[in-house]
DNA sequence: GCCTGCGTCATACCTAGGTATGATCGCAAA
DNA sequence: TTTGCGATCATACCTAGGTATGACGCAGGC
């Protein structure tokens, strides 16, 4: 929710197409198709180069040839997902077979195309991975605001939100860990203050969101 | 949530896997395989026949050959979603291709064999569809029972519950659409009743499942 | 015409939540 | 050692939520 000072990269941020293939053919002949289209790009001849430099903190996509010197595509794939790097994924290959392309398409990629491809193939494939990957990144930034509130609260507070969210009473929290209902108010506000809500509901959905509510036994009784 | 009398099929039921193959020996060596682990098989020899029986309400997924008499595979899979036919969907084909398997897999396809295939890898895919199935199940499940408790509302009860659980205070429900605050508390109790919940932080994850808090803007303010 | 369900509201009473003030204690950093 | 923060609790006061009782009007169905 809070984006403070450095709005450098406000949405109007051109979106940046990642190349990967070790043909510097296909590399220039994408990088001048993207660019034709308004999109910047980054151009790497191997997995190594890629992991080595930064990737920036903008939206953006992977365009991933499967073979590649060193690791292959497919296993780069799952280098990245561990690094946390979710940038969505397309896949070119020209030797493919349909066993490599589900098994990239079940690790998440958004398409997986065959050389020669036709220039709209691969462009509307960039377009529907962009559109992912601003999704992602908005989930992201969401939860990553929520978290970073998160963290300024106490072990106390957090162990009250946690049962407040659950739907506990205030004196029934103060039973459960052994303090005054006075005490656990106390804590309770300085959750709603921290947490930058107003209504029980902002928090109790803030807490889905972190999955932090204490799980109770449904008091269903329908 | 609740599952009263007709609790016939526990988690206990055998598990359906339906196959749908033109090729009359397919179909009888998958039933075997599939029987051979204790499964229960339903077998189909063309989207007809499957489209116009019945599909039992158990536990299973769809076995699928991409070319089929009459519509493919891959439209069928359309259809099915369509009609609101959620089972996880196996395809199997002698003469496929990439895009082939693409789009089956962008259109949530569990897995795509190539024939002939090894008898573990389709158990292997198998396995994975009943277990993405029984998931699917329990949330349909969950959601479904909410959903009926929602429908008990009165128009009047819903629209206090969307304000609530947006986290308007009582009078400044009463306000918004012209109430007393009396009759918003009378409603409220209503929507706490009917829904089965005992506390606001349970009515607003219910709310949330159903997708029916009023969006108001964040009241945020860190 | 009567009953039922829904919606409306009032009075009254009780519980729960929220906050301010003030105080004590322990611990760790300055 | 002093300072600050977290944690604890009390008293007091106010607001918000919850429910019971009783009542009225209206529409639809028997």
């Amino acid at each position: 929710m809070t984006r403070p000072i450095d709005e450098a990269h406000p949405p109007s941020a051109k979106s940046i197409v990642i190349i990967v293939d070790d043909d510097a053919g296909i590399r220039t002949s994408l990088d001048s198709l993207f660019r034709s289209v308004g999109l910047e790009t980054r151009l790497f001849g191997s997995p190594a180069e890629l992991l080595g430099g930064q990737l920036p903190d903008r939206p953006g996509c992977i365009v991933l040839d499967v073979r590649l010197p060193g690791v292959s595509g497919l296993d780069l794939q799952g280098q990245l997902a561990q690094q946390g790097i979710g940038y969505p994924i397309i896949f070119m290959t020209g030797h493919g077979d349909i066993p490599m392309s589900v098994r990239a398409m079940k690790a998440g990629a958004v398409d997986f195309l065959s050389k020669p491809f036709r220039d709209q193939d691969m462009l509307d494939a960039v377009t529907a991975a962009l559109a992912r990957d601003a999704q992602r990144r908005a989930e992201a930034t969401a939860k990553e605001d929520i978290r970073a509130q998160y963290e300024t609260l106490t072990a106390r507070e957090r162990e009250v939100m946690g049962y407040v969210t659950a739907g506990l009473m205030n004196k029934q929290v103060a039973g459960l860990i052994g303090l005054s209902e006075i005490t656990v108010k106390i804590h309770r506000g300085n959750v709603m203050r921290k947490m930058g809500v107003r209504s029980l509901a902002d928090l109790v959905r803030k807490a889905e969101a972190l999955g932090v509510s204490q799980t109770r036994r449904s008091t269903d009784q329908t």
